[in-house]
DNA sequence: TCCTAGTTAGTGAGTACCTACTTACCTAGG
DNA sequence: CCTAGGTAAGTAGGTACTCACTAACTAGGA
């Protein structure tokens, strides 16, 4: 592993910790085992460090989509959408705590978002490709034609969001247990009202 | 109007704009018309300061609530949801700028907390006063026995709170039109799956 | 095989600035 | 005269960032 990529492991645990806008220069160096000075060797000054850390360590909801992508037709509907949930909210406990931690910073939210967006990411992104999902099944003929599929994405994901926001706040660890029941009650709501009629 | 309030609204209306982590007692002091040596006469220090700022300036989601609690049996479920909805975009979004900056500093996070705690306060509250809604609807036979009143208020105010958190990831206003139409077909959605039978 | 010059990766010791917080003082009302 | 509310002018410590420097390695010409 070389120099730069040791400082961003470093500053991505400092980060994770100490909370974002408490972290120092000199505190990442020190993590790294580099002088500060060699920080500014690498990056050229704490803004684009930052930016680095965000763009290298935020998790990524991709392979969990493209396996998505792949399931239409597939397996029970209710037992896909259990599955969704359950990868949602372990994505959302990781992501949650950097994610939110960046609107402390009005300048460096603005930064990261414009960045974001050019590498074409987004937090949007999870609930466009399950909402491509449910469209898929709906023309499978699994889902009803009356219902919608973005509103149907929306509630599942929204309420993982929710559950990974409120671990967040209550610094409590996953319980697998606890989140397969909650996945699996999500999804029986959400299935009925999908798949039945009026 | 009386110092101790001109103070705290000049320092929620400081923490809005620059941010949670770089308002400084020099810019609060002077918003609020007053040299800092004076925000030290009337709180101990800035965590205290803060940490009042957060009990008197978050919203609540009280008076919905109470309004929620006398409507069992009362108009339309798919409409009540509906209206459920559109007020707790306008709550998250008023109140998520703050609570997710308050993530940037642990040592805040863990303070606010406790303190929200003794007060009965808390971000889970709005999830339980809808499940309770949604309980007694169900017992009202307005909802099927089988379904999960937990899930369903789950389901509902995560997918508002996630509108909230996109809207200020990309720095948007509300459209209220957006919001009626995004409410609606959630409530849609949700309500369909609570009444119908499989 | 040496000598030399350039490059790369890193550092110790700062500097200039900003921050939360304090002290000594003032002033008006009761 | 005392006290509550207010201030100007600090202080001590921390912050991001810089600069002059070193040691190790590389390339190439005589």
């Amino acid at each position: 592993m070389n120099t730069r990529d040791k400082i961003l492991d470093a500053a991505a645990h400092v980060m994770r910790t100490r909370g974002f806008a408490r972290t120092t220069t000199k505190e990442i160096a020190r993590a790294a085992g580099y002088s500060e000075a060699t920080l500014y060797k690498h990056f050229q000054d704490k803004t684009d460090l930052f930016l680095a850390v965000l763009h290298a360590k935020l998790p990524t909801f991709r392979p969990f989509a493209e396996e998505l992508a792949r399931k239409p037709g597939a397996g029970s509907l209710r037992d896909n959408l259990a599955a969704t949930a359950r990868a949602a909210i372990e994505f959302y406990r990781e992501s949650f705590p950097m994610t939110a931690s960046i609107f402390a910073e009005p300048d460096l939210l603005a930064a990261h978002r414009t960045s974001a967006a050019r590498r074409g990411a987004g937090p949007h992104r999870p609930v466009e490709a399950l909402a491509r999902y449910l469209r898929a099944e709906q023309e499978a003929g699994r889902i009803r034609p009356e219902a919608d599929p973005d509103a149907g994405a929306a509630l599942l994901l929204g309420a993982c969001l929710q559950y990974a926001f409120l671990l967040s706040f209550a610094q409590r660890e996953l319980d697998p247990q606890a989140v397969e029941a909650y996945a699996g009650s999500l999804a029986d709501t959400l299935v009925t009202g999908l798949t039945t009629a009026r």
